[in-house]
DNA sequence: GATGAATGAGTATTCATTCAT
DNA sequence: CATGAATGAATACTCATTCAT
């Protein structure tokens, strides 16, 4: 019986995230937000109790759908070699997956900036990133397949290279894009190189 | 006659930044500019027909501020090599200077995604961001100070490096950090070796 | 089977009734009887369909609370003289018993200005009140202890001076408080002296 | 030029007055005044910047109006005797005149038991109106028209006989209400008798 | 007997903007 | 150049109430 308020809840998530890719947070009010959902204002205060309470949901939302995808298809891979490679490109390829507006994203990140519960938010996420990269780097590096780094450091290495290309995916022409992200994945291989 | 009107748009701007870093774009209003200036808002609306326009001035005032400090004192430098390693501690340095409020530059950027007319502005800066670093890089690549290189890509190469490490500011513990400014130096040392 | 019904509904009254103690009549509401009582709003309105239904039940639960205490103990009096002094004592002593909030007490009588059921409701209970009173002046005439008196105007004029002395109990300090208490009984033992 | 802000505040407590008499404080809202006042309610916030401020203006408002009619023509009385008579008859005749209604003078009352502010207000307003009734006390008793009283306690216990009168204007019937007012006037005058 | 979903009107307050002075 | 009056729509949130379960 629990389950419909689950589902009401993530229904209303789902719109906020919805409005705020549209209009910005600046635009996003709980009003929109009823009006895409074809619904009453209070029905979004009677599933959370403040508009806080509902960032602090969007923020989790969004940064479980950021991370999803990096990781993905590894464990297909046949042998560590391809198996690194494939994470690789799923962080610098060109056709990788992303399941989140980077405008949504932005903004939840600008909120982190003067909201401190927030910024824990992201920072968990970048924390689960980092071991899950660390426990990769490891199984490489113990296979031979990169040398011998510090593997801590080399995971945020990899990550300030992935966000420093996200950062200008919507700044850069096409083709100059293309370059860059050819560029940061073999910054990333030298890096690593055994 | 102009001059007085440009001093009081400078004002309002300035405020516009202030109010801006401490409440973020979705707290930000022409009122809470006002009342920080000690000034009617509709004073601001005289010189700002709307806020569309005011917020466009923004994004140049802050956009300025950003730019403004990573060419700092090359031109001090005794040697080409000098003013290599400046410009690198400029863009990756600790103790960098920045003018410029992280949660206020990217509310801006966050506005870039859904205001084509912001984007432009962001392309504009890194447009003039490039066109310098290129000048500079391929003055090395002449003296030999750094390798042949395709100084265009080299150009967005830092750029992004350096945007990866601006992003982690705020999400990284200060060791951390310090680690990853290191790293990203050492990198583009290396992108860019003979 | 009725019993439990009762219960629950004195129960949700006596939390309206400290509801309105703290936030006053403007400030209560069925949600926050609902949050005082751990239980769900649509509770309240099983019991009372309405919230003008249950505030009728308030008033009656407030002045059922508040004539209680003004006859206390005249039964245990030895002789009549005594059960005089210490009805006058219940009415004007300083360490007179009271169980009813004045503040929740007045923002029902504010009510029965614009309500005529909620001002039925207070002439009963002072008509209640005056009928007491009444039969203990006429007991305490037929006595000799107190002289011949209009009973029925004694009996106003008595609660008269209670109430203007309840009036002031917040509104002066409690030296000046004291010596009104005293005054008015006094000048009640006048009125009715023999 | 400043006196078109106070007429329009004059204007919107008066309205607010008008309000709060017709529904009472908790049914009295900015939206209902500015329809009264056919505005805006958002200029009503222009005026007052809460509804606080608002309420601490109609407190004012209400006890002007309140306190204004007591020492009614007693200048033009001919004696001390007159003078005295008139004041008395001010006070507790029936033919008194009131400027504030009962119903929003109470609801501004219950205000004052939770909020120290307000309550501030009516302390004040009192000692105005005690400081008032002793001077004419003193004039009296130095004529020799009253008795040799303790002229403090003596206008507490003028108003407590007073508040206690105007409590039961709307709980009495008029013939009923008539005889208590005869009875209070007597009763001051026995107390202040020489 | 009690919950929880849902409504629709209402709350105070803030918003950007206009306009007369 | 600047103020202050005024608007009308929007803000988050609360309200009493209904209804199905």
């Amino acid at each position: 019986m629990e389950r419909i308020a689950d589902i009401r809840r993530r229904e209303i998530l789902e719109s906020y995230y919805q409005v705020i890719s549209r209009k910005g947070i600046e635009g996003a009010s709980i009003a929109k937000i009823a009006k895409l959902m074809g619904v009453q204002p209070s029905l979004i205060t009677h599933y959370f109790n403040t508009k806080e309470e509902m960032t602090a949901g969007l923020v989790d939302f969004i940064l479980e759908k950021y991370e999803e995808p990096y990781f993905y298809g590894i464990d297909e891979a046949a042998d560590y070699e391809k198996r690194f490679h494939t994470l690789l490109d799923g962080i610098f390829g060109l056709d990788r997956i992303r399941f989140v507006d980077d405008g949504a994203f932005y903004s939840c990140f600008c909120l982190a900036f003067r909201n401190p519960k927030i910024r824990k938010q992201f920072e968990k996420m970048y924390d689960r990133f980092r071991t899950q990269l660390i426990r990769e780097l490891t199984l490489y590096m113990n296979e031979g397949v990169i040398g011998k780094v510090d593997v801590s450091n080399a995971a945020n290495v990899i990550m300030g290279l992935m966000e420093g290309l996200g950062y200008f995916e919507q700044m850069l022409g096409s083709r100059e894009y293309r370059n860059l992200c050819r560029s940061m994945k073999e910054i990333a291989l030298r890096f690593l190189a055994p």
